[in-house]
RNA sequence: UGGGGCGUCGUCAAGUGGUAAGACACAAGACUUUGACUCUUGCAUUCGCAGGUUCGAAUCCUGCCGCCCCAG
């Protein structure tokens, strides 16, 4: 039987050099891809994953998905931003381009499976359905980014470190002498490589548009840069002294104002969202379980209530803090990702049982 | 113009003779494969200005400047 051909997304640092290893020690036939995407610094990233390829002696391409990522991740970033909501381009570039398009070429290229350096973990139901699993260090889980990823896409994927903790992939790396454990990774958006929001907008003609900041009374306490400088639950920035601390409220990006509240307004019980996709076939309506609102979130226990035209109402039992429109709620059974839905709003008052 | 009050960090605000609290804002760092939140640290050699009293003043005295209130 021939080895198993397994391109591998690399990015030249710690997590997916080691992927590459580990399947490599496994016996598959390890091929190296690298996303050309349109970041600062790029030529850098180059040298880095070249060195790691002939590192670990395997084949390396250079893919160059410019463009596609301007058009699916950029734009979607911008859009969303110019809208009042708050996006989340590590999802939506999952989905669309390193899942998307990197997988296609794989594919084309004659690799049985494409590898992530991912901590998160890939499972076969007996109904022959794949289901997305948070990684063994929960510290490091990664399925929250990848929660919008589909049947097809699952089917094709390993993500090896999911059954890995972070400190062992540190160790495994120095077993390897990889010399890309010291290079410390950035955590941010890459295509903004540590600029601010607003600096990036500047670079793309979009200057500042100002206007008024207003408290939920309605009365005038401030004046904002532009609204894609803040998001929902937001206290940097807003320059308004007062005896405590002020949050974004909402963003009212038809009259172009920014309504801030106090931190006990932040919590709602109630999340309106759309685009609410399933990863299994039937699901109870209501639908129980943990819900997490945003990277770093705390699964909390909540009901989702589907409605019409992919929309659903999640319940919380308890309120949580800056429920925000743009950022995806993921739903969790335990440890697999039962769905995922695009927040657009909050119903703030009084909760209504259902 | 008389009478009274007040002027302390960007904002609010302690401190009435013993050598400038705190909060908010702001900045830096940490955390983090989104934006945030959070945490840590920093942030007035100086108290409207100028003199004086005193071992020592933001605190007492004098003058000036500025603001507010009341009265005409």
């Amino acid at each position: 039987m021939a080895k198993q051909k397994v391109g591998i997304a690399m990015s030249g640092g710690v997590d997916s050099s080691v992927t590459a290893s580990l399947l490599q020690q496994k016996g598959c036939d390890v091929h190296g891809f690298f996303m050309l995407l349109p970041v600062p610094g790029k030529e850098r990233h180059v040298q880095r994953v070249r060195s790691v390829a002939e590192h670990l002696e395997i084949p390396l391409y250079c893919i160059d998905l410019q463009d596609l990522f301007n058009r699916k991740v950029i734009d979607y970033f911008i859009r969303t931003y110019l809208d009042g909501d708050t996006p989340n381009p590590c999802i939506v570039c999952n989905r669309q381009v390193k899942f998307g398009a990197l997988l296609n070429v794989m594919r084309s290229r004659g690799m049985d499976k494409m590898a992530t350096g991912h901590y998160a973990r890939i499972r076969k139901k007996d109904t022959g359905e794949y289901i997305l699993q948070k990684g063994c260090d929960p510290k490091k889980d990664q399925s929250y980014f990848l929660c919008r990823l589909t049947q097809a896409q699952l089917e094709n994927v390993i993500l090896p470190l999911g059954d890995y903790t972070k400190e062992e992939v540190y160790g495994l790396a120095a077993a390897l002498k990889l010399s890309t454990i010291h290079g410390p990774e950035s955590q941010d958006v890459c295509f903004l490589a540590g600029e601010s929001v607003a600096a990036f907008f500047a670079g793309q003609g979009i200057g500042d548009r100002p206007g008024d900041i207003i408290n939920t009374e309605g009365r005038v306490i401030g004046e904002h840069r532009g609204l894609w400088q803040y998001t929902v639950g937001q206290r940097k920035g807003l320059s308004i002294p007062d005896a405590t601390p002020w949050y974004v409220y909402r963003l009212d990006a038809g009259n172009n104002r920014l309504v801030v509240c106090k931190k006990d307004r932040l919590f709602c019980r109630k999340v309106i969202t759309r685009d609410v996709r399933w990863t299994g076939a039937a699901q109870p309506n209501p639908w129980r379980g943990r819900v997490q609102i945003r990277g770093r979130h705390l699964p909390s226990p909540a009901t989702v209530a589907a409605g019409n035209n992919g929309e659903a109402v999640i319940t919380f039992e308890a309120g949580q803090r800056a429920i925000t429109p743009g950022q995806f709620a993921v739903f969790y059974e335990d440890d697999f990702v039962a769905g995922s839905a695009v927040i657009t709003g909050a119903i703030a008052g009084e909760d209504i049982d259902l």
